[in-house]
DNA sequence: TCAAAAGTGTTATCCTTACACCCATGT
DNA sequence: ACATGGGTGTAAGGATAACACTTTTGA
């Protein structure tokens, strides 16, 4: 009746670096040795014998593989439809399974530790999704969608077409709709359903009409399989989520300055914020609390050092930071 | 290497009557024909041959297993832990798994249509989580379990009474702290770690000793397997999701009252709210439309029938509903 | 002295909260 | 007439967004 299933786990790595939010990602390697060209999430088998919960599991492969010891980690969504490539998982020469399922992890941590693992490095979200950062103005990947969108709208059957266009708009924040920052992950499926996402052509097992140099350099790097699925929905959940809940801290080291925060938490939200705003909301909720210390390599004025008062966490619904957003 | 898992899904299917938060809950049968004395979800194994995605796996076993079509469904989480019991699902005389994950999902449904199915019927929430439910003041049964938590922090040795006294007030909203009714999970995990949830015992393999029926009634009827822990899961998230997303909706008919709407609310957040304020905020997020119908059975004066602006939900980052509280 | 980045003050506007009151129907 | 529930107005206080300005360092 039910064919058993193998269980993968995935992990969405991230912290920052220079400003950037990177994603630690691997090259996994075929029988014969060769690198794969896609880059991938790391990820492993879920061996029900030798852990008792995911996360053990996922914290045990994540170290083995990468070197990395993980700090905050989220369940983020189980990934398991057909159609997509299933990972390709060292799993000895068992029994082959009929289908993996995936269950994606967030996992947050303060430093991007060079790692020193074989094919394994940090990379910024912004080689996989070259349209999400809004920091320096309307990026000029989305012109380039904006065309191929538009072309893919029209090609929409009656009211197929009007309402491909509306869902393009909204995503993509075409004629002048706002930027929803939080919406990732349907901005990727959009682009996958269009089948602009060289991901879509793969997994219908089609050639790709080869896009000209410019059209994929704004669609961005695909990854294995649904990692690019997969990190998508952690961008989504991360962007979301740091509006409800203090998890930036997660990304910071023990004592930071205010712009340090704020360049964080812009480099995640990918949007610019407005800075006093941004502190009196800082202030207001509480969350940070002055050191005394001043940082004073910072090219100008030193600036106090803060540190994220944690014990709110246990004691106070404690909520996230507001995005004031900064116009431009 | 990897051992094989066997996948199963489990649904929350929710829906309002009269005025109530219910749940569609079944009493599965042993071999023997006997139905469990306790309660559990609709759930049923995953089978990768016959479905293409999980969605429409649950949504074929729901129909079959219920009698009952799913409308409004979203992933809850994935629960693999060891040390809680595996759901007892019928999969036929095949080699026994060594290990049942299962895949929650939460559904919402406008109507709790009799479904007449056997075994079947739709249960309060507060027959699990006695509480939760704020509407009327405080609960009694908190008064009941602040005894018995007391009891408990006390036990602990040395910091560690601290800090369980600490938890304590928090989740349940002791010596002053407030009520946060997003944290369901956050509570039950505490009364099973406590070990005063039936489950805990249960899933340690002791007998359970006796609690009085007082504080039986106060903790709430248990589940089969980790059922009630994905039922809380499923309540937390639908609370928070409440306020960001106009999910309400999904479980009202077509035209509504907006005091039907705020029962509804007030029934899932487990909270009263403010009248004029809820309207007012309903109005500005433009979530909602006067049919100029009236609905004229209302036991005083009619009112005037709305309907929720489902063209929204493509046409903007619509958001969801503030919860004005009523303070009492 | 100037650039660069840190940090402060102030205002108009909007949203939230809280109060009290009027309206239309059935019995 | 009155109980019951539907529906409205308005003012105080707090949060947000937007403005421009001062301070402290290194080059």
């Amino acid at each position: 009746m039910a064919d058993p299933v193998v269980i993968g786990l995935s992990a969405v790595i991230v912290a920052i670096r220079e400003g950037e939010a990177v994603v630690l990602t691997v090259r996994p390697r075929d029988g014969d040795g060769r690198a794969s060209e896609l880059a991938g999430l790391p990820f492993g088998p879920f061996d029900p014998d030798a852990h008792r919960t995911f996360e053990l599991a996922l914290r045990a492969f994540v170290t083995q593989q990468t070197r990395f010891d993980l700090g905050y980690v989220e369940q983020l969504y189980t990934f398991g439809d057909r159609g997509r490539d299933a990972p390709v998982a060292n799993m000895g020469p068992g029994a082959a399974p009929s289908r993996v399922i995936s269950v994606g992890y967030l996992a947050l941590t303060p430093q991007a530790v060079d790692t020193h693992a074989p094919d394994t490095e940090w990379s910024s979200w912004s080689r996989f999704f070259p349209y999400e950062d809004w920091r320096g103005g309307r990026p000029r990947a989305l012109a380039v969608l904006e065309v191929a969108l538009r072309r893919w709208a029209e090609m929409g059957r009656g009211a197929e077409a009007a309402s491909r266009l509306a869902r393009a708009r909204l995503a993509f924040a075409l004629d002048g709709a706002p930027w929803n920052e939080e919406r990732v992950l349907e901005r990727y499926e959009l682009l996958y359903e269009a089948g602009l996402a060289p991901e879509a052509a793969r997994d219908r097992g089609e050639a790709c009409g080869a896009p000209s140099e410019e059209l994929s350099a704004a669609l961005g790097e695909p990854m294995i399989s649904d990692h690019r699925r997969i990190l998508a929905t952690a961008l989504s959940r991360l962007r979301g989520k740091l509006k409800y809940r203090p998890v930036v801290f997660e990304l910071m080291p023990e004592a930071f300055t205010l712009s340090a925060l704020q360049r964080t938490v812009e480099a995640i939200a990918g949007v610019a914020l407005h800075k006093q705003n941004f502190r009196r909301a800082l202030e207001r909720a509480g969350l940070v609390e002055g050191l005394g210390r001043l940082e004073t390599d910072t090219g100008g004025r030193p600036a106090e050092l803060f540190r994220f008062r944690r014990e709110l966490l246990s004691a106070r619904p404690a909520s996230g930071l507001s995005l004031p957003l900064l116009r431009d």
